[in-house]
DNA sequence: AACTTTATCAACCGCCACGAT
DNA sequence: TATCGTGGCGGTTGATAAAGT
């Protein structure tokens, strides 16, 4: 048969991830980055493989993750991707911020795909079913096709953040233009580009949805020069496998606004009855870390009341061997990850300059 | 209430590409 | 050139929750 899995061969943990290993993999990661995730685990003290690590982080615990309900601008332009792309779901989530690639697979196999069937569009070719199509469908939906053939129906367009993109033409080719945009310039679609449309500060509106999840996030845009700012504003680690919406409840937020971004200070405020309900709920809760951030804020986690220098380090984009000779790590260790940690993977990473002196302070620990 | 079916989604598997040696 | 380690990707599985009978 196949090959034995790292994690079999090296009698490592598999399955669900605890709020504990959460935590673990969440603060080495905010700490030194994101380098060698085949050293991760063992830096970090899990007993899990590289590969495993990663996926947790990219998939669940990278603080820019949007969660939640797509909405139906991203239902759209997820379609549109797809009838462009194919099952490239890397190369569709890399349009969708805060968006993963397994996310977007699992909705499109869950939901999209009945979804077109329903208004009687194949989900392979986007082309409209005729009726025996319709019943070969239905009987099996999980097949796919890597590269679809483009569509007849007219001229289609994918938007992506305030950017509108003619996908197809009058008959039903793919333009060039789309070719170069989705295949070879993945990178002119600035893949955060669509928070700058968010209000300023503003984190969450009432009633906003949280996802099912142990772990919830959420982000907001600056002005800042253009440049994204990730808002850490709520962190919640418990073992609960999937706290519903209502879970979470409502959230409320204060927008402070004065004319320096910097200096803006988003509350989010949940209501502590949902919060104690929550954790009564499930006697496995381990740890809620509730964190509020000014504009520039991030905070370590509790039990380090510091910032730590290496983070700032990293956030910052600044070189600082200054910082990095603080750190308690190796020396090899140290090198290693200083010249492996991918700074464009990391959401902190384009935090303004002007940023550099804020502070980093630990916010409250429930 | 008990059981079955369906839906959802986190996580794993296996393959491939790439860089280092 | 061959081999190995690693990261990334898409397909698939399996656990769980929700809905249906």
């Amino acid at each position: 048969m196949g090959r034995h899995s790292c994690c079999v061969k090296q009698k490592l943990r598999k399955g669900l991830w605890s709020p504990e290993e959460d935590e673990k993999l969440f603060n080495y990661i905010t700490r030194f980055g994101v380098g060698c995730w085949s050293s991760v685990p063992k830096l970090a003290g899990l007993q899990r493989c590289g590969k495993s690590c990663r996926l947790r982080w990219i998939n669940y615990l990278r603080p820019d993750l949007k969660r939640g309900m797509f909405s139906q601008q991203e239902e759209d332009l997820i379609i549109s991707l797809h009838e462009v792309l194919g099952n490239r779901w890397a190369q569709i989530a890399a349009q969708l911020p805060g968006r993963t690639d397994n996310e977007i697979k699992n909705f499109w196999n869950s939901c999209l795909k009945k979804k077109l069937l329903k208004q009687g569009i194949d989900p392979n070719t986007h082309k409209p079913l005729i009726e025996d199509d319709v019943k070969e469908e239905k009987k099996s939906t999980e097949t796919t096709t890597p590269m679809q053939a483009p569509s007849s129906k007219g001229p289609t367009f994918a938007s992506s953040h305030g950017s509108t993109f003619l996908v197809n033409d009058y008959d039903g080719g793919l333009t060039e233009a789309s070719r170069e945009i989705f295949m070879s310039k993945p990178e002119i679609l600035d893949p955060l580009s669509s928070y700058y449309d968010f209000p300023m500060g503003v984190v969450a509106q009432s009633g906003f949805n949280l996802p099912v999840s142990q772990y919830q996030t959420s982000l907001k845009a600056s002005d800042h020069q253009g440049q994204f700012v990730p808002n850490i504003s709520s962190y919640v680690f418990s073992s609960m496998p999937s706290l519903t919406n209502s879970d979470h409840g409502n959230v409320s937020v204060t927008e402070f606004s004065d004319n320096n971004s910097a200096s803006k200070m988003c509350s989010l405020f949940m209501n502590n009855d949902q919060v104690k309900e929550s954790s009564s709920n499930s006697s496995n809760v381990s740890t809620i870390y509730h964190m509020m951030e000014n504009a520039a804020g991030f905070s370590s986690w509790e039990g380090e009341n510091k910032f730590d220098p290496l983070f700032q380090f990293q956030i910052n984009g600044i070189k600082s061997e200054e910082l990095i000779k603080t750190s308690s790590w190796e020396e090899g260790e140290l090198q290693q990850a200083h010249n492996s940690i991918d700074f464009t993977s990391f959401p902190l990473t384009s935090l303004s300059e002007d940023l550099t002196g804020a502070n980093f302070d630990v916010f409250q620990h429930i």
